[in-house]
DNA sequence: ACGAGAACCTGTTTGC
DNA sequence: TGCAAACAGGTTCTCG
């Protein structure tokens, strides 16, 4: 589920429970996620004010009183599901851990797999923690361009497809958006990631802002039924050009070929061999 | 040092 | 229909 515009979407769609409120009560029902969840948790948590909801990558950074983050990742099928104050709701499987705000509503985050990772930092050691501290430039900030993108590809032997996963070169990029990305930008996943300089650089790094934009557009408009239902896509799963499409023409192509799949390092790859070069 | 593949889990879809 | 295999939006670890 969740890559950058879906993680951007959950942290919105948080503010307007969260923000400002204390947490009156918090249940956490596993051990683990990934890891070791951090020692007396919800005891640490439990009263607590939350000042604000943020994101870095694909990490959520729910800032707390006192100077400590709340730091969360969805992994490959965490999703935050919210209960509107008033309402009953049995807690699920697979609800690992569950926040009430004082105003009474409820945030879960459920995690079948339990690839997601939870984690409770002091504000001042944020940026130098072992998940934030070695990854690349957020892809919609100002500072992201063609040649920034360049200068991290130099000298690479990987495909463009893997570079672009790695979260040391740029981070929040997951296996949809690079394959979105590398079709609209007309790049062949295959292409060696150090063969993409110049002009080449310049038409991914825009490729990648478009895609991103208009993903977090999409999921925005379906940001309410995103966060309290289920977790799942927003509707920009309509709007995926290549990803998921194997068979189905290319949109835009006249190459009569259609969308092709491959496995690039166990992990599908989506997309147009006439067009992508 | 770097890149490819395995490993971590469970749920759902696909194929025989 | 039933069952097994393949596959799923991520990251880290190991090995060559």
């Amino acid at each position: 589920m969740p890559e950058l515009p879906e993680v951007e979407t959950v942290a919105r769609g948080l503010r307007l429970p969260l923000e400002g409120q204390r947490l009156a009560e918090v249940e956490v029902r596993v051990p683990a996620l990934r890891w070791p969840l951090p020692r007396g948790l919800a005891r640490r948590l439990t009263g607590r004010q939350v000042l604000s909801v943020g994101r870095r990558a694909k990490y959520l950074l729910i800032a707390l009183d006192r100077d400590e983050v709340l730091l969360a990742h969805l992994g490959m099928s965490g999703r935050i599901l919210l209960v509107p104050a008033g309402e009953e709701r049995a807690p699920e499987p697979h609800d690992h851990i569950v926040l009430r705000t004082e105003a009474g509503s409820e945030i879960r985050f459920n995690d079948a797999r339990r690839f997601g990772m939870v984690d409770l930092v002091p504000q001042p050691a944020l940026e130098e923690h072992r998940l934030l501290a070695g990854l690349g430039p957020e892809p919609l900030g100002n500072a992201f361009s063609g040649p920034m993108l360049a200068a991290a590809l130099e000298g690479k032997a990987t495909p463009i497809k893997a570079a672009l996963l790695d979260q040391r070169v740029v981070a929040g990029l997951g296996n949809i958006y690079v394959s979105e990305a590398l079709f609209e930008a007309g790049i062949a996943p295959r292409r060696l990631a150090r063969s993409v300089q110049g002009e080449r650089a310049e038409r991914l790094a825009r490729a990648i802002k478009s895609v991103l934009h208009r993903a977090i557009a999409a999921g925005g408009s379906s940001l309410r039924d995103y966060v309290q239902t289920s977790g799942e896509l927003g509707y920009f799963q309509h709007q995926w050009a290549v990803y998921g499409k194997e068979g189905e023409p290319c949109p835009g192509c006249t190459c009569g070929k259609g969308v092709r799949r491959m496995v690039q390092s166990g992990r599908s790859t989506f997309y147009c061999a006439v067009r992508q070069r």
